[in-house]
DNA sequence: TTAGGGTTAG
C-alpha cells in the first residue's frame, strides 16, 4: 500500500544524472504532486547509490526503506546494484524483499531487471522461484533463457538445458556465445555435444573463448583428447581459461606428461598460472610422483595461500609423493580445512604407513566438528587394514551407517576384504564379500586374491582369480597368476588351457616400467629395454649391489618371475625387473639424504620387495616405491606395507 | 543482466 501511494510523489528534483545514467524513476515517468510535503535531502539516492556500489548491504537497505518512506522509487540500475549487493551478502530475505518492493504498486519493471533478479534466484539456489519469476516474465531475451540454462547445466539437469535450448529456439530468440558455453555443460553424452559443435560452428561461434574452453572441456570429459586438441589449436590467440581448459584435461586423464608440457607451453606464451592452473600442474606432478616439481609449484602457490582447493592439491601432492613431511607442513598451515582436505591427510597417512596416525588423525576431525564422507571413511578403513585392525574396522563399518549416515559401498567392503585377507582370515572375507549389499567387483576379488597369495590358498585363489577374470577379462597380471599357482600344482592341462586363452583374446602382459626424478628430469626404465643411456653403468652398479646383498644372505626368490624361464634365466631376468636398475641408478646419482622415490606401472614383485627392505637397511637410505595400488616405503630392513600386498 | 578452467578413494 505504501508503495502504491508513493509511486505518486515527486522524485524529479534529484540529481539523477550523477549516477551516470538518465533512466526515469518509474516507467511511467516521474509524477509531480506540488502539495506533497517538501522533497527529500537530494544526497538520500546518491548515498543509496554508493551503498549498493560498495555492497554495504545494511546501509542501502535503510536508505531503500527510507526512500521508500518518502515515497521514491529508483530506477532499474539502481534496484539491479541493490539486487547485485544481496547476491554478494547472501541475503535471501532482502533479496526477496527487493523482488517485492519492485513488483508492488504498478511498478512495471523491465527486463533488464527482472533478469538481474532471475540470476539471483539462481545464484540463491532457488530454482522454483527463478522458474516462477521467468513464466512471469512478459518479456524473455537471450539473458533470461541463457540464466536457466546455465542453471540447469550447473544442477546436472541436462534434458531440461536442452530442452530449454530448443524451445528458445523455437520462440526466435538466439543463442549468443554465453547460451553456448553453459548448454555445452548439459551435453549427456558424445554425440549431442558432436551435434552442437557443429552447430556452434554453423552460427560462427566457435572463436569465443569462453565456448572454445567448454567444448575443450567437455571433449577432455568424454576422454576425447584428440578432439580437445584440435579444437585449442585452431585457436590463434587463447586466454588463461583456454590454456587452463587443455591443462586440466591432461591432467584429469592421467596424461601428467603432456600437461605438464603444456604448462611450459603456456609459460613461454606469457601468461602467469593462476589458482586452477596450478591445481592442475599439482595433479599432473602427483599422478607422476615429481616431487621436486611439486615442490616448484609450491613457491607459486605461496601468492594463492587462502585457496583451499589448491591447497587440497597441494596436500595431496605431498602425500601421494611419499613426503609426509611436506603433507603435515601444509595442512598445519591451512587457514581453511573441508572435508577434502581431512580425508587427502587420513588417507595419506595410512597409504604412508603411519596408520595410527591416520586413526588419531579421525578422531581430531570428528572433535573439530567436521563431518566425515564416503571418501573419509575409505581412508579410515584402510587405515584399520594397514594396521591390522580387526574389531576397529569392523566396528566402523557397521556403525559408518548410524554415526554418519554413510552407507558402506565397495571400496569399504574392499578394504575389509583387505583387512581380514592380511589377518589370514580368508574364509571371514569370502562371508563378507557374499554379504554385501552392492554387487562385488574385479577389485574386490582381486584384493581377496592377494590375501590367497599371501596365506597361500591355492583353492580359493583359484576361485577368486576365476573371479575377476569373468570381471575383468583383460586382466593380464590375474592370468598369468593363475596359471603359475596352477603350474605350482602341477595342473599342466590348466596352465596350457590358460596361455591359450590369452592368446585367442590377445592379452599379453604389460613390461613392468618405474620411473624416478633426478635433476628435475624423469628417467624411465623398462623391462628389457636398454635405451637409457647410462644402462651399462646401471646394471654393472646394479650386480655390484646384488653380490653385496647375497654376501649378507640375500636369495632371489624365483617364484616371482612370471615367465617360463630355466632356473638361471629366471634370476637374470628379476635382477633387471625396472624398479631395481630405477633404485640402482637412485643411488647413483642422489645425495644419501635425499629420499629415492619411485613410481612403478605394476606391483612390486616379492622378489624385488626383499632386495629393496635390505638395501635400504645396508645402504641405509630412505626408499619409497609406489605402485598403482599401495605406497612401499622402505627403511631400516622393513617396508611400511608390513609385507603384505 | 547471462558463460570457463581446479581438490579426496581400493
Amino acid at each position: 500500500m505504501r508503495a502504491v501511494s508513493a509511486r505518486s510523489k515527486c522524485i524529479a528534483s534529484f540529481p539523477l544524472s550523477r549516477l551516470g545514467h538518465s533512466t526515469p524513476i518509474s516507467p511511467h515517468g516521474p509524477t509531480t504532486r506540488p502539495s506533497s510535503p517538501p522533497p527529500p535531502p537530494p544526497s538520500l539516492l546518491d548515498d543509496f547509490a554508493e551503498h549498493c556500489r560498495r555492497r554495504d548491504l545494511p546501509r542501502a537497505m535503510k536508505a531503500m526503506h527510507a526512500m521508500q518512506r518518502l515515497g521514491i522509487w529508483a530506477d532499474a540500475i539502481t534496484y539491479s546494484e541493490l539486487v547485485k549487493c544481496c547476491v554478494a551478502r547472501g541475503a535471501v530475505e532482502e533479496g526477496k524483499w527487493v523482488r517485492k518492493h519492485v513488483f508492488s504498486g504498478g511498478y512495471q519493471p523491465k527486463t533488464f531487471l527482472l533478469n538481474v533478479l532471475l540470476h539471483m534466484y539462481v545464484r540463491f539456489n532457488l530454482l522454483r522461484d527463478a522458474e516462477a519469476l521467468f513464466d512471469e516474465m512478459p518479456d524473455r531475451n537471450v539473458v533470461s533463457w541463457t540464466t536457466l540454462i546455465s542453471a540447469y547445466a550447473n544442477k546436472g539437469m541436462n534434458d531440461r538445458a536442452l530442452e530449454f535450448l530448443i524451445l528458445m529456439l523455437r520462440e526466435g530468440v538466439c543463442p549468443n556465445m554465453y547460451t553456448y558455453s553453459s548448454v555445452l555443460r548439459a551435453c549427456a553424452d558424445l554425440g549431442v555435444l558432436r551435434q552442437l559443435h557443429s552447430g556452434i560452428i554453423k552460427v560462427g561461434m566457435e572463436c569465443d573463448d569462453f565456448v572454445r574452453s567448454a567444448l575443450i572441456d567437455n571433449y577432455s570429459k568424454w576422454g576425447e583428447l584428440q578432439d580437445a586438441l584440435d579444437v585449442f589449436n585452431e585457436m590463434v590467440t587463447k586466454d588463461l581459461g583456454v590454456w587452463n581448459s587443455i591443462i586440466g584435461g591432461f591432467a584429469q586423464n592421467s596424461n601428467g606428461d603432456e600437461a605438464l608440457e603444456m604448462y611450459k607451453c603456456m609459460k613461454r606464451a606469457g601468461f602467469a598460472p593462476d589458482q586452477a592452473t596450478l591445481t592442475s600442474v599439482l595433479r599432473a606432478s602427483t599422478a607422476l610422483a615429481l616431487l621436486e616439481v611439486g615442490r616448484q609449484v609450491h613457491v607459486h602457490v605461496l601468492k594463492f595461500d587462502r585457496d583451499l582447493i589448491l591447497n587440497n592439491a597441494l596436500l595431496d601432492m605431498y602425500c601421494k609423493c611419499g613426503s609426509l613431511e611436506g603433507a603435515n607442513s601444509v595442512f598445519s598451515r591451512m587457514v581453511e580445512r573441508d572435508v577434502i582436505s581431512w580425508s587427502t591427510m587420513i588417507a595419506g597417512l595410512a597409504q604412508n604407513g603411519c596408520s595410527l596416525e591416520a586413526m588419531r588423525l579421525f578422531e581430531q576431525m570428528k572433535h573439530s566438528g567436521m563431518e566425515p564422507n564416503y571418501i573419509t571413511m575409505v581412508g579410515v578403513l584402510f587405515a584399520c587394514s594397514h594396521a591390522g585392525l580387526v574389531e576397529d574396522g569392523l566396528h566402523y563399518l557397521q556403525s559408518m551407517k548410524r554415526s554418519f549416515g554413510i552407507d558402506p559401498g565397495r571400496e569399504h567392503y574392499g578394504c575389509m576384504v583387505d583387512l581380514l585377507g592380511r589377518a589370514g582370515k580368508l574364509d571371514e572375507a569370502v562371508k563378507l564379500i557374499n554379504k554385501m549389499e552392492c554387487e562385488p567387483d574385479a577389485v574386490t576379488w582381486r584384493t581377496l586374491l592377494s590375501a590367497c597369495r599371501v596365506h597361500r590358498n591355492s583353492d580359493l585363489a583359484i576361485y577368486a582369480a576365476k573371479q575377476v577374470v569373468k570381471l575383468d577379462p583383460d586382466d593380464a597380471g590375474t592370468y598369468i597368476l593363475l596359471s603359475n599357482i596352477y603350474a605350482n600344482n602341477q595342473r599342466w592341462e590348466e596352465v596350457t588351457e590358460i596361455r591359450r586363452s590369452m592368446r585367442v583374446r590377445g592379452i599379453t602382459k604389460e613390461p613392468g616400467c618405474s620411473w624416478i626424478e633426478v635433476n628435475k628430469k624423469i628417467h624411465a626404465f623398462i623391462l628389457g629395454d636398454d635405451s637409457h643411456p647410462q644402462v651399462d653403468e646401471i646394471k654393472r652398479y646394479l650386480n655390484q649391489i646384488v653380490q653385496r646383498l647375497m654376501s649378507i644372505g640375500y636369495v632371489p626368490d624365483t617364484n616371482f618371475v612370471l615367465q617360463d624361464l630355466e632356473d638361471e634365466q629366471r634370476e637374470a631376468s628379476l635382477q633387471y625387473h625396472s624398479e631395481k636398475l630405477a633404485i640402482a641408478y637412485g643411488i647413483m646419482s642422489l645425495p644419501r639424504e635425499k629420499t629415492i622415490m619411485i613410481r612403478k606401472n605394476l606391483r612390486i614383485c616379492g622378489d624385488c620387495h626383499t632386495f629393496t627392505k635390505l638395501l635400504a637397511k645396508m645402504e641405509q637410505r630412505i626408499i619409497v616405491i609406489r605402485d598403482p595400488v599401495r605406497y612401499h616405503h622402505f627403511r631400516d630392513g622393513a617396508c611400511s606395507c608390513g609385507d603384505f600386498w
